[in-house]
DNA sequence: ATGTGC
């Protein structure tokens, strides 16, 4: 594939559109990629990330990450920053699954501890944690305890026992995104949602054990300070989102925000999939708010996650959860918008900044993250394919340049339905069991979609990141066995 | 991603 003419290499890992390169664009496009990356990028891609730079009120870049591939309106890996009081909210900026997000949870065993009864680990988890389209989970929760949910987020976990207290302050933002309003978002919402605590869904959702080996460690220092202490250490990483109940959102306002974008507002945008609102108006403001409630019901659905998972490894290996030194690393989210603080053009200000597929990556010194990580920066937690091994990268202070956000994972190379027609999942299945990865799904196709070639290389994309001072390797992690919807 | 497609 022909990359644009126009695009300029303006630092070894940045790629620019000029505003030139389409009318409407109000600043330039970068994409952060090495050659080898730009090089296997869709043309979707540079299309979609200079849709973006369109955007009323976006600061300095539209930007796309290393991992960027096509999605709806944005491309997935697309970050953009508005100004508040000139800019508009737009939820193809954030994605139909709001608060998809990636949580690691460190457990004491180790791998050789692990793999005689890894068959039944995985058994268990698979039938202790709900997968697949539809499912619904154990927790009875009413309308009026689901407002709760929505207001609260991890908080209410806590409440109901469902977490400990220092698992609150390893999930980003705390588990809460403050002024979240129940009335913003609508009953279908609510009926979709309010059963769906504690469940993993489907596509590439999933829950993963993973190991730590010696020989993957990148900055020994920085994983000790992420708890990676023992070789052969093996902890869990899961990655899912609001499920229906964000998805009705999303939804619920794209419709919104089309009747009103060009009628009531005057905006024209190269692409209905970019369907926006002024952030300062009331449809802005009720999405903003329905939003929250969604990121709330994500951190909560991945804290009732833990409490199973806990339970699962407990009933195992016959140790209490902390006798198994079952704590969060952290959770951090990769498809939000959130009013930061960021120096632009060498004034710090307040801006809303939209992750689509793309992980926020405080780096150190910064506000904002556990006083544990204040020296060595956020953790990042990179999911890959469940073929090729996932990553914890640190944050680092070059990430400035993107409002400190870095990649999400492996990013796609291939659609759905194509990776399906290159393999059967029943035979994906043996290949990695031949190679010690015992996987559970209830999709054979489900599963054929997720295959390791459907994904660009994950080496490459962190780094990628590391190159271009986004966040640094800490560990690659190695997986041992699944569970997927 | 998703009561997978109005």
């Amino acid at each position: 594939m022909s990359l644009p003419p126009q695009l300029r290499k303006v630092a070894p890992t940045v790629w620019e559109l000029p505003v030139s390169y389409k009318d409407g664009m109000l600043v330039p496009a970068r994409i952060i990629a090495t050659e080898g990356l730009l090089a296997g990028m869709e043309a979707g891609v540079f299309e979609q990330t200079a849709n973006v730079a369109c955007l009323p009120g976006i600061l300095k870049y539209a930007y796309c990450m290393p991992d960027g591939h096509w999605g709806y309106g944005f491309p997935i890996g697309g970050v953009a920053a508005m100004d508040p009081t000139s800019g508009v909210i737009s939820p193809g900026g954030i994605g139909f699954d709001i608060n998809c997000g990636m949580r690691l949870v460190l457990t004491t065993l180790t791998e050789e501890e692990v793999r005689p009864r890894l068959r039944q680990l995985v058994d268990l988890m698979f039938a202790r944690i709900p997968t697949g389209v539809g499912c619904t989970g154990f927790v009875r929760c009413s309308r009026s305890e689901f407002r709760q949910v929505l207001e609260k987020g991890s908080h209410w976990c806590r409440e109901k026992g469902y977490a400990w207290p220092e698992d609150l302050e390893m999930t980003e933002e705390g588990g809460c995104f403050g002024g979240a309003d129940p009335d913003a978002v609508s009953d279908k919402a609510t009926l979709r949602g309010f059963d769906q605590i504690g469940t993993l869904g489907s596509g590439n959702h999933y829950c993963e054990i993973q190991v730590a080996r010696p020989e993957n460690i990148f900055d020994a220092a920085t994983a000790r300070s992420f708890g990676i202490t023992i070789p052969n250490q093996v902890v869990v990483m899961f990655h899912c989102g609001s499920r229906g109940f964000g998805h009705q959102v999303a939804t619920d306002y794209l419709q919104s925000f089309l009747r009103v974008m060009t009628t009531k507002y005057g905006i024209q945008l190269p692409d209905r999939e970019l369907a926006c609102a002024p952030f300062r108006s009331p449809e802005g403001q009720a999405y903003f708010a329905a939003m929250k409630c969604a990121v709330n019901m994500g951190f909560a659905n991945r804290q009732v996650i833990l409490y199973r998972l806990r339970e699962v490894f407990s009933q195992i290996f016959h140790r209490s959860p902390e006798e198994l030194g079952m704590r969060m690393v952290y959770d951090v989210a990769h498809n939000t918008a959130k009013l930061e603080r960021h120096l632009v053009d060498g004034t710090l200000r307040e801006v809303l900044v939209h992750r689509k597929g793309a992980t926020r990556a405080f780096g150190p010194g910064m506000a904002g993250i556990p006083a544990c990580y204040r020296e060595t920066g956020q953790p990042v937690i990179i999911g890959g394919s469940m073929e090729t091994g996932s990553y914890l990268l640190a944050g680092e202070a070059g990430a400035a340049a993107t409002f400190f956000t870095t990649a999400h994972g492996s990013g796609r190379t291939m659609s759905r339905h194509q990776a399906k027609k290159m393999v059967r999942g029943q035979k994906l299945l043996g290949e990695m069991e031949q190679r010690g990865i015992y996987v559970r799904t209830d999709s054979w196709g489900g599963l054929a979609e997720e295959a390791g070639f459907a994904y660009k290389d994950i080496d490459l994309v962190t780094a990628a990141t590391e190159e271009a001072g986004l966040s640094r390797r800490v560990v690659k992690l190695v997986p041992m066995g699944n569970i997927k919807g």
